[in-house]
DNA sequence: TTCATATATTCTAATATTTGAATATATACC
DNA sequence: GGTATATATTCAAATATTAGAATATATGAA
């Protein structure tokens, strides 16, 4: 597995980025746009922007002096499609244990 | 957006967990199949599969002493199948700056 | 009960991430 | 030029993550 595509879920894995991210969604967006719909400071949006930049999540264009940002990365909307999902059960466990095939035990560690 | 599942995303973003997870995609798994495969040590895989219990990624079934770990969040092969996706290129950037409507130059930032 | 096997936990040091505060830069307009 | 606006950078402190080492626990077998 590819490690850049790692890093970069890692970089997404933020309550504020994956707002930003979700809000790009939806259209290209100036950094007072963000601003405005986030509870968050400028230079604390500036940093976001600088980690999504760098990780190629994101780009920009300018005009005067707006940055106009969009999202570029392939890979975001699928991630953002996962986390929306509506998800309603857990997968099927396995019938019994297939390394020994023999009875079991469900495991006490799930309710922790 | 649910920040549990966020928490879960960030989590799951780690070179050895994607690791471990994808084995466990492929099929349950006791620990030591999982040692085998990795160049991990036990005490270190064992860290990570309390984490993913704990976040829920996984469970497991034991028998006797063997702990067979099995996906249980379904959101973990949706993430899986985005990262490992080929994507061949880059979202396409919009016409123009949607926010002034006029010309605009390109993001230096982007080579960075 | 004792031993070996399978796995987990605790502790710790190194490192990375996160945020706020302050400041810097770049551009448009006068 | 000077000023206001839009955004970025730097620094530092708080906090979180990571991995290794050592140790603990649980189970099955002898």
């Amino acid at each position: 597995m590819n490690n850049k595509r790692i890093e970069l879920l890692k970089i997404i894995s933020h309550p504020t980025r994956i707002k930003i991210l979700e809000e790009l969604s939806r259209g290209v967006k100036c950094v007072r746009d963000i601003e405005e719909f986030l509870e968050v400071r400028q230079a604390n949006i500036s940093q976001h922007l600088t980690l999504l930049r760098h990780s190629r999540a994101v780009d920009y264009y300018m005009d005067g002096r707006l940055r106009c940002y969009f999202l570029k990365d392939p890979m975001v909307p699928e991630i953002l499609k996962a986390l929306k999902k509506n998800y309603t059960k857990d997968l099927p466990a396995p019938e019994c244990c297939p390394v020994t095939k023999k009875g079991y035990t469900l495991g006490k560690g799930r309710s922790k």
